[in-house]
DNA sequence: AATGACTGCCC
DNA sequence: ATTCTGC
DNA sequence: GCAGAATGGGCAGTCATT
């Protein structure tokens, strides 16, 4: 951990100059480099070969060649190393020698990891992983530079730990000075040049813009039709392959949505209060629908035969939820095809109730060893294992046909009119609204007797607040063990499914997101609408723009009985370039060289670079807390040997009039746990 | 067989 | 996941 | 507003070590 980070505050602060140097030139070299990768067909070899002056290299994250797909949220690109300018301690190794065998070299360090599986069938969505992470890169590194940690041992390469890291080792080694940085940058996933996946797809259009020539399409509408493409058939190779065949008119006929292949699927945006909601929907027909605590997940069923699913990262999971995919049923069974988006929850189906996330990211993710008697396995899997339902709330294709193009009112009474709703298979709660005269109108929800009619014109005089509809919708989501809501306009072309184009056109309005002075407040419980004042207790050096900085902290509460700092959570995100600067600088003298002894945290898992005086008190915000297996907080008083950490801590601002003791208590913590 | 470090992938 | 920032 | 890059908790799975 220290060898990365040894040159800390003695960096002189270098950072994103690369990409002043860019402008012109990043288009030139992306255009050009990715010719050469169009060309030779093999772009993930291409990758790691191409570590060379002005390369621009598709690298496909950990997948290699037989995997299309599994690069693609992974593509990263180099640009031009001689604009290079940042340093980042120990990454730094400059050694020489050639490159040549790097392609072959990866293909071993693949196949120490799957050489079990033995059929290594083709480019199918599943992921091939290479299974390198930051601790192996250090040792690598260190073996590399021979820096550190010079374990001579004799049977060293027996291992397949081992192997992967002699690989990587004699990778850099086998590299010229700037070329090593980019190699582990490669394997760790992030190139951190301010270019990534957009920017590929960009310039792979330009680089066909030129190439075609005899096209009488501009490279802009060039590049659209890639983009388009790529999005519902998220492959380089294949988009590639049916451009060069067929040739880019032909491209959307070629590429389009297809059961069986993950579309990247639609995202929503948050927002901060209420009040965002009225300006994005104005007027138009919108929708509500309940946000579900449990892992987004694409179903698809193929030619009548096969069922698939995708997460939302377009990971193949149909093992993990083999078990509820063939619970999904359509009403004609003459139905061979479709595609539905849905949320997947851990169900306790005797209390009829929605389990939190926490139970349903323990569901086994690999398909049961037995063979035989599939379905007592099936059965095994809803009772024994963690049950789960669905809560369908969009279909991207049905019976053979796209359905992207249509409004959100008709996928959704497709769904409602073509699917079998049942314990294990339902349609997300919603209510439509619309606001009218500055009032919200009500229209109509799922849920039975509810208000299966507009409002009346005296009722909607009645609303004080316009926004009271979705408010209270809202606190009845949270009441029902869900996260929130998104909001969604129903008609109009601005309510079709466009995956990643216009991506951010739903709302997501999370309890947590807004003020607590926004009025929404707990009657339906659960949830921190208020934040936490918790202590500063250490840091982490900061890495890539962060490079010179403190990356992240260690916080912790104070337990005033046991007169300790028990620590709660890290924190990372929430301040501002300004703000990263300020505190490396104030919480410099706070620096302690050994641990303040009240200050109760897992050596293991948790140790931060530096230790603080305990002084500084920061007010928090989360959206839950769970038990955690190595945060101390309120140890004891929830559970035994689990203290309480929380769920997307966010720093919100510093609280000088606090001293560390007023800090939120470990009591409190307990409490606001139980209060879930 | 149990434990622990590490990784990848959910959120 | 959340958040910030340059474009 | 997009795209990119920082960063969070916590789980199963894999592999090494004991």
């Amino acid at each position: 951990m220290n060898t990365k980070n040894r040159n800390f505050f003695n960096n002189p602060k270098i950072k994103i100059k690369e990409k002043e140097k860019k402008e012109e030139k990043k288009e030139e070299n992306v255009v050009e480099r990715i010719k050469t990768v169009v060309n030779d067909e093999k772009m993930e070899v291409n990758a790691i070969n191409s570590f060379e002056k002005q390369g621009v290299a598709v690298k496909k994250g950990k997948a290699a060649a037989t995997d299309p797909n599994k690069g693609q949220k992974r593509s990263r690109k180099v640009i031009s190393s001689d604009s290079e300018a940042e340093s980042e301690g120990g990454t730094d190794v400059g050694i020489a020698s050639d490159v040549s065998a790097n392609g072959k070299v990866e293909a071993d360090i693949k196949s120490t990891k799957r050489s079990k599986s033995a059929d290594n069938k083709g480019p199918e969505y599943e992921g091939l992983e290479l299974g390198i992470g930051e601790s192996i890169l250090m040792k690598a590194i260190a073996g590399a530079t021979g820096r550190q940690v010079s374990k001579v041992k004799s049977e060293a390469s027996s291992s397949s730990m081992q192997k992967k890291v002699d690989k990587i080792s004699s990778l850099i080694v086998g590299s010229k000075d700037i070329e090593a940085r980019y190699i582990v940058r490669s394997l760790e996933g992030k190139l951190r040049i301010g270019l990534a996946e957009k920017t590929v797809i960009t310039g792979l259009g330009q680089a066909l813009a030129r190439n075609s020539g005899t096209s009488k399409l501009s490279s802009e509408e060039i590049v659209d039709m890639i983009k388009e493409a790529f999005t519902q058939v998220p492959n380089y190779e294949v988009v590639i392959e049916n451009i060069m065949t067929y040739g880019i008119e032909n491209l959307k006929d070629r590429c389009k949505i297809t059961p069986g292949i993950p579309v990247r699927p639609m995202l929503a945006m948050p927002i901060k209060s209420i009040e965002e909601v009225k300006e994005r929907i104005d007027g138009q027909e919108a929708t509500c629908e309940y946000k579900y605590d449990g892992e987004r997940i694409q179903i698809h069923y193929i030619d009548g035969v096969e069922r698939k699913s995708f997460s939302r990262n377009m990971e193949n999971n149909t093992a993990k939820y083999r078990d509820i995919l063939g619970k999904v049923q359509t009403k004609q069974p003459q139905v061979k095809n479709y595609i539905i988006d849905a949320e997947v929850v851990a169900y306790d189906y005797k209390a009829n109730k929605i389990l939190p996330f926490q139970v349903l990211s323990t569901r086994k993710r690999k398909e049961d060893v037995q063979k035989e008697d599939s379905k007592e396995n099936e059965v095994d899997l809803l009772d024994s294992k963690v049950p789960v339902k669905l809560f369908a709330f969009d279909v991207l294709y049905f019976d053979g046909k796209p359905t992207l193009q249509t409004s959100l009112k008709e996928r959704r009474a497709l769904l409602e009119r073509e699917f079998v709703i049942d314990d294990h298979f339902g349609i997300v709660e919603y209510k439509n609204i619309q606001y009218k005269n500055g009032n919200t109108k009500q229209f109509f929800s799922n849920k039975r007797g509810d208000a299966d009619e507009e409002c009346s014109a005296e009722n909607a005089e009645n609303i004080v607040d316009e926004n009271m509809e979705i408010i209270e919708f809202l606190n009845k989501s949270i009441g029902d063990s869900c996260e929130g809501l998104m909001v969604k306009l129903l008609g109009s072309e601005a309510s079709y499914y466009e995956p990643n184009k216009r991506s951010r056109n739903w709302i997501k309005v999370k309890k947590d997101y807004l003020a607590a002075s926004s009025g929404v407040n707990g009657s339906g419980g659960g949830g921190i609408g208020d934040s936490i004042d918790l202590v500063v207790l250490g840091a982490y050096y900061g890495k890539g723009k962060r490079t010179g900085f403190y990356g992240g902290f260690l916080l912790g509460c104070y337990d005033p009985d046991r007169e300790e700092f028990q620590s709660c959570c890290k924190l990372g995100t929430g301040f501002s370039d300004a703000d990263l600067d300020k505190f490396a600088k104030e919480l410099k003298p706070l620096v302690v060289e050994k641990v303040p002894f009240q200050y109760s945290y897992d050596v293991d898992q948790t140790k931060p670079d530096v230790w603080f005086d305990p002084k500084a008190v920061w007010e928090i915000k989360a959206a839950d807390l769970s038990l955690s297996p190595i945060y101390k907080a309120g140890i004891g008083l929830v559970s035994n040997d689990k203290g309480i950490s929380l769920r997307f801590p966010r720093f919100i601002r510093e609280r000088p009039d606090k001293t560390p003791e007023q800090s939120t208590s470990a009591d409190q913590i307990a409490e606001l746990f139980e209060a879930q």
